[in-house]
DNA sequence: TATGAATGAGTCTTCATTCAT
DNA sequence: GATGAATGAAGACTCATTCAT
């Protein structure tokens, strides 16, 4: 992990398998139908906003007919929703997959594992959320099913926090307050998806982007930058001024 | 400036504009009709999500009849793309304009100050960009009108990375990377809107993130930080409450 | 065929499909909506020109929702062209059916039938292909379809053309160019039918001045002209003179 | 006019001048508005079917505001039926302008002359005429116009039958039936033009085809054909034959 | 249960026509 | 008269949802 190794080390494609979700509208779970359905509604989801999803296009992806759909769902919405919400968690559960132990490598490369790991989670998340908040209903009740999920998105903030504390206690760090320094790196990072997002620019200059940045809340943690192990970091893309 | 100001220094609410009459009277009060439309649209824009909006509500709104939207503009995304950028660009006007100077005040204060702005830019920005992800061609179409005016978006982070470069001058900081630290705190501000725009919570709360946030950002700088000048976090942005 | 017989020998009219039930009982004796809707679109075109249709009237017409159209068609257009093609190919087909074999009867009394038939054809073809000049996009798409049916439209004149070379062979005539001599005929078909649809007339008139442009053509053939078979050329209609 | 001059004689352009038309359904008739917007629609007709022009378009091509032309025209159909018929009688004029006369060049240079001017008449006539044909009471309307003028449309045939009688008379044609003939040759030139104007080709093999179409009808009109002053009829285009 | 044909409300957009100035 | 802003009816097309089979 020392390297500059991918920002994506976990590439969350399509769907793998059904992680049986919980309560359905209806009463069928498990079922082959209600599984293709929320498959198809999701590779469909990683590929365009959801708002410009129909019924008929995930039924035809699925390979199903046009109908079925309101066999499993009460709704196109809670179809849609129960897709987000798998599709998130998914991504989620690979970012929590392999976090840094506190203790081990530098705080520095650590907090760089998991900014990018961060960095990952966001660049295709937020697309998801964003387009979300053109459908008020849908994401209320999106963010109703992300939150009854125990380790879902919550999570991903709690962790940073947990590692910071951890270093902290391990005397690695003089962090005054673990939760701002968590809530600034993710916001760093998120702020760095969204632009990317807004504005598709190179992938590699998002990476020296967060790599500077990790360096500064480093500094701010009170432990010593181990800049050597991450390279000299490169001069600003944008704007052309001598490093002191 | 250095008192604990609002967080919305500036409220840009709703238009000021005219306040359409109910019924038109064959031409309200000599307002050109491309004002009303492009009024109305911006606040239906304010009530909700830009998906939702269509020409006949616009219209309405704006006390016309369905078709006049198509003498004044090439589309309906012409108009509401327009109404967008205009919102924004209030939106961005006010962020610019108190910002604390360099030298003035700690570099605490400032930056808090910087912040709270910055966090009433995102939380009004927010919704309006993320709902238009949702639309690319829309979405597409309002980048290349923001990045067209000059002082426009851009405008944000050059502003507080200026401040930063300007306190490193002074000797007030030691930040090595004055755009890592303005990315920083942008991220973060952002962060912390978009978590309060998914899941509205107390708005007090966020200040208080936000206040320590800054702090550690200042920690960062090299800067030592002055807690004790920030006092208390303000109650309630939104509300209207007269400053202490 | 000697006689001289109605210039409509197949008329061509409306549709003889199930004449579409006022108020569909929910699929129409088993006749694919396809079917319907084509055959609707068919009966109104013999109506009115193409330029006056609505897909709503269309829909109503074959008792079916506004939308369904779009189930079975990509476009307005699509159906149109496929309606007006249909209808296009049923009078070509009409015109072909019996025409005079080379060596039958007199050259005169062939040609006159195969004029009478193409004036049939003219008539109720030319109102479709003139309408259709308004509408530049839909006309192109009308010719690509007309001119991929193996024997639609141009077998028309090659129909007579072979037939005149036929006589040639058989030494009937001494026609130096059976393709000029088509095309005068097939003008001249064209051209009374353009003036009936034009400034409606008496159809006697009509095929009385056929008669007369057939003996002309015979004449130019070099065949001799059995005047007798078919009486005498009828007084002028426009102005009273007694042929020489 | 014996050489292989162009097939546009008389290229009958846009606008002239005025030729003050009879009577309006207002009271103004040759004012310069009225004649401005009949201009306007006389060069949009020149470039589009009927059915596309939109009365705001004639208004801007006019230089004029939207609703002057109910000031002059009860209608928009009034407007363009007067159009449409200015135009139609340019055209005629054009047309009845040099017509060969009886006893000049050879019987068959003169109807090749007058051939030539029909084609002419027919390429720009007929797009007017076919897409008027979308809209019956226009067409009515229209049709009851072009008939009130005294040398108009009809005048086109007379011509020709008026030549063809001189010719008898001179001794110089055989021809049985002079109606006859001028319908064959119109009707052949019509249908050519109308090829023409359906599926745009050559216009050099437009006159070869009516060179070719002539010949014939000089044949039978029983006069003899003077090849030799127009040159060999090139091999036919379309299909392989040895002329005989 | 699965199908997919059918529905129809709702969207954007055009354009002839009117009428206050 | 001349203007051009405003109207609003009408048209094409989409798509979530229903329901007979």
């Amino acid at each position: 992990m020392n390297d500059r190794s991918h920002v994506h080390p976990h590439p969350v494609g399509d769907v793998s398998e059904p992680a049986p979700s919980r309560r359905r509208s209806r009463h069928t779970a498990g079922t082959p139908l209600h599984e293709q359905l929320l498959a198809a509604a999701d590779t469909l989801l990683a590929e365009r906003p959801v708002a410009t999803l129909t019924t008929r296009e995930v039924a035809r992806r699925a390979g199903l007919s046009d109908g079925v759909l309101y066999n499993y769902f009460s709704d196109k919405q809670e179809l849609v929703v129960a897709a987000l919400t798998r599709r998130f968690e998914r991504l989620v559960a690979a970012f929590l997959h392999d976090l840094p132990a506190p203790g081990s490598a530098t705080v520095e490369a650590d907090l760089l594992a998991y900014g990018r790991a961060a960095l990952q989670l966001n660049l295709e998340g937020m697309p998801l959320i964003a387009s979300l908040m053109g459908d008020r209903p849908m994401l209320a009740q999106f963010m109703e099913a992300i939150h009854r999920v125990p380790h879902g998105w919550p999570r991903t903030r709690e962790a940073l926090v947990d590692y910071l504390r951890a270093e902290r206690a391990l005397g690695r760090t003089s962090d005054p307050d673990p939760e701002a320094a968590a809530d600034l790196l993710i916001g760093a990072v998120t702020s760095l998806a969204l632009s990317q997002v807004l504005a598709p620019g190179e992938p590699g200059e998002l990476d020296q982007r967060l790599e500077r940045l990790v360096r500064l809340v480093v500094r701010g943690l009170g432990a010593p930058a181990t800049a050597g192990s991450l390279g000299r970091p490169p001069a600003h893309p944008h704007q052309k001024e001598t490093p002191s």
